[in-house]
DNA sequence: TTGCAAACCGACCGACCGGTATGTATACTT
DNA sequence: AAGTATACATACCGGTCGGTCGGTTTGCAA
């Protein structure tokens, strides 16, 4: 059973994460300072280190509860017709259109935390890395079942052909994010379209 | 004429300058301290104030001097023959058997100051957009030859190629570095083998 | 030899950081 | 109604940061 104040409590949790995430794809982890998220939200001190252990732990939670699904979930919607390299088309298109002013400015926050804290905090590196295995899973995965059916021709890799979907469109995010231009984005993922084009089967 | 107090001061700085670009390749623009640097160097922070008006200047000039030349040189050499998909390639592979250890547990110094700084300080996100123009540039005219003398095929535009080839490679190193797993990087590659080898006119 | 400025030193500063200790208000139990 | 633990508030701490400033050394010109 849930009490009125577990409620409130789990409320405060909650503003506390997204706050807390806004401000972490906007500079980063390590430059995300507790007081100004606390400062923005009207919250004290106190609420932050009564859901949280320390600032880590919060860095953590942002990662599983806030940044994670939204990968999986997006690719897991990708691969629900037969056609997977259409799919994949179809998802980047749409991403093309869709939160570009948001991505744009702040690129994909797993991509900016795995740069900053890989290499500093395993705790960090560990969850980024498994998030990266899921999503690699879902493409491999993707890309065979495309092969079975005859879709994608046989004789390409599908690990591979994931990893370099995965660093491409990583890659992407990240030019467009430092030029400040979203059509670089979509020229870049042009050449991930005729790609993903030169991977079909020629029917016979 | 340079006298030898110039002579001097010229390698106090060189020194700052190399201390600087192994802490900030390490930890980032932001984590990396001065106080941590003029340690280890056993130079006093006088001497760094003396060389550098303040901390986002020595950034800049670690940038320019010592990470921009870096892309630019080994590129320049990659196209230095007439076959400009066999140039990347090569280029590829000798970077997946060389400095294997400095670059995985780094990433690219660019591609980390790109993501940490770039949305918080236009000074460097213009020198490294820059750095990425002339990148783009080299590799776009490359291709571009390589059609001209009939090598490339002719139906693929070199701008959207380049930038997909930097996007591919600047994200490979980055799961790369997030695994802590080189093989990865050499497996993102493969497909950008791939991807290469389906540019190439076919032989009537 | 002397004067001077370039090169460098190092103590110190205020700001801000993450984290803690103590206090308090209130929903819930008994 | 009384007692208690949860959920928050606030004042404060030690530490580190980038940056400053008066002083000292030293090569060099006059």
């Amino acid at each position: 059973m849930a009490t009125k104040r577990e409620l409130k409590a789990e409320i405060t949790r909650e503003k506390i994460l997204e706050a807390s995430a806004e401000e972490i794809r906007r500079v980063g982890f390590r430059a995300a300072s507790l007081s100004e998220i606390l400062g923005k939200l009207g919250i004290s001190k106190g609420a932050l280190y009564h859901h949280f252990p320390d600032k880590l732990s919060l860095g953590y939670a942002v990662l599983d509860e806030c940044f994670a699904k939204c990968i999986e979930e997006s690719w897991a919607s990708a691969f629900a017709g037969d056609d997977p390299l259409a799919g994949i088309t179809k998802l980047m298109t749409d991403f093309s259109n869709r939160d570009c002013q948001d991505t744009l400015c702040c690129g994909c926050p797993i991509n900016n935390l795995a740069t900053e804290m890989s290499p500093v905090d395993e705790g960090f590196r560990e969850r980024i890395e498994t998030i990266y295995k899921k999503w690699h899973r879902q493409i491999s995965r993707a890309i065979l079942d495309g092969q079975n059916i005859g879709v994608v021709r046989a004789d390409v890799e599908p690990s591979e052909v994931a990893y370099f979907v995965m660093a491409s469109i990583q890659g992407a995010t990240g030019l467009a994010k430092n030029a400040q231009d979203y059509g670089l984005f979509r020229n870049a993922v042009k050449g991930l379209f005729g790609y993903l084009e030169g991977l079909r089967q020629k029917v016979a």
